[in-house]
DNA sequence: TTTGTCATGGAATTTTTTTTTCATTACGCT
DNA sequence: AGCGTAATGAAAAAAAAATTCCATGACAAA
């Protein structure tokens, strides 16, 4: 529809994006970041912000087709210039070029809605009492998922192994879960993640765990896995999606923040970690130190 | 609800009019005339087109209650910035029973961020062209993650594996990889999630794959796996987090968009395969029947 | 008319920005 | 390992921009 316009900078710049340099990628990165804003100012300015230096964008302005940077910023301007007087182009649309209902908008939209009530609902006092739970090293943490949520529960897996021991990731196929059970101690934490249709199995695994006195935590939807009777701490999250499935991303958002409450709460071994994380990119020479 | 908001300049100018003599007042009527656009070139430019001398530019500045000229200048830029940006107001107070700095709150900021300028830069051409190709059902998908991103691939499968045949998850141990090329096709596709820092086995088993005439598919970071020397198609996401780690929260959300493109590209056998599913968990009884 | 004030722009000066040059380093390829 | 290409930023050089200085002229008041 739009098809004979000519591409703005924005455009020009992300169907370059696969040939340009590292260091040119992180100007893209930040002119498209607030664009064309962050475009406006001088060289100088922009070159610090973007942590590369001025002839990088020299040399971007030149690889982009124009003379210099100051016929860059030229362009920035009329193109602004036409945005402006033109209102239509003030409405929110997340991706930009699609129309608001590409799928990619619609779920952008989802996500949003989501997070705003899950977090609505979320009380800070669980999450904070979640989180000094799953720091606790003197008990292990166990965690297990269901069909679809069991990548989540990997993907919490993963982090909080680096972290800490005594953590372990009790594998999806409920016919090895006693044995998991088997070494449960009193104390221990189970973080369970169950969204609808609620797994008969997991409510089970949950009866058996509370019997063996584990701390039970959920994570589950808005409606409520009934695993939640015997659990300690509950989230509820949303998961409304323009989808005959459920959307995971808020859970993985959760997922994502009780992560790092548990790497705050031991904040000398994550500092720790985290410079060797910092000399591991600086092996791989892709990445400039951050800050 | 706007009451006590700084004025811009505009407003400045207009309230200061009357004091203005007659070059200025020249000056500021081209300034007004397409605000902001005409004050943000050089000095001497907005001098020229107001047909005054570059003093008085610098003494309306000074008049105004700047410094300088740059000054103005700056000023008129971070006006834009506030008119121009943020569908969402930036710092939203999410979970509003804790302070903005909880981590909550300042997950959710980066999440939004993250999609805000991971949309920007997705091409939709490039969306609805991977979603054709992960919905062709006479050539194979094949998924493949990283140490990190392997759970986004986990997702993926799980749930392609229900809409249709042919699709398969590269397991992440790459002993084995080799024996997974060996069965891909020409035509085939396959998908590759792969974040900071990078994997080299990644990168040998895209070339790998592509020497097979697969096609790549390439889901990164915004700085660009190297496998977008190979891939025929790139998403590039952001995913900063307050974290020593980078947040899959986009990531896993444009998983979702992807599988629900595919899903609506053949809703006929997508929802016959699903009914087939459900009807198969009924008869293990693992799920109950839910509405 | 004279005088003082003020607006104004030309030109000199200073400051900043932009571009170019160049040495260093990384990385792919044989 | 060695070579060549490419990326990169420090620093020098060039260009441009911003500011200051100052001469001119308009106008008003004495």
């Amino acid at each position: 529809m739009e098809s004979s316009r000519e591409p703005n900078l924005a455009e020009r710049i992300r169907s370059r994006f696969g040939n340009l340099t590292r260091a040119e990628r992180q100007l893209a990165n930040v002119m498209l970041e607030n664009y064309p804003v962050s475009g406006l100012g001088s060289i100088t300015a922009i070159a610090t912000r973007s942590a590369v230096s001025t002839p990088t964008v020299v040399r971007m302005a030149k690889k982009l087709g124009f003379k210099g940077f100051p016929e860059l910023q030229a362009a920035l301007r009329s193109e602004l210039e036409a945005t402006i007087s033109n209102p239509i182009s003030k409405h929110e649309r997340w991706a930009q070029k699609a129309p608001d209902t590409h799928i990619l908008n619609r779920f952008a939209d989802a996500v949003i809605e989501n997070m705003r009530s899950t977090l609505k609902q979320i009380d800070p006092e669980t999450f904070n009492a979640v989180v000094e739970l799953l720091s606790d090293r003197d008990h292990a943490v166990h965690v297990v998922g269901g069909r679809i949520t069991n990548s989540m529960a990997g993907y919490f897996f993963n982090h909080m192994q680096v972290m800490r021991s005594g953590v372990t990731h009790v594998a999806s196929n409920s016919n090895t879960w006693p044995h998991y059970v088997l070494n449960m101690k009193a104390g221990d934490v189970l973080l369970v993640f169950d969204i609808r249709r609620y797994e008969h199995n997991l409510l089970r695994l949950a009866k058996m765990a509370k019997a063996k006195e584990v701390t039970l935590i959920l994570i589950t939807d808005q409606w409520g896995s009934p695993v939640a009777n015997f659990a300690s701490h509950s989230f509820y999250t949303r998961i409304m999606a323009p989808s005959a499935w459920d959307s995971s991303v808020i859970i993985l958002f959760l997922v994502e923040a009780l992560i790092t409450g548990v790497e705050n709460a031991n904040w000398d071994e994550t500092k720790a970690r985290m410079n060797t994380l910092e000399e591991l990119f600086d092996q791989t020479k892709m990445f400039k130190k951050f800050r």
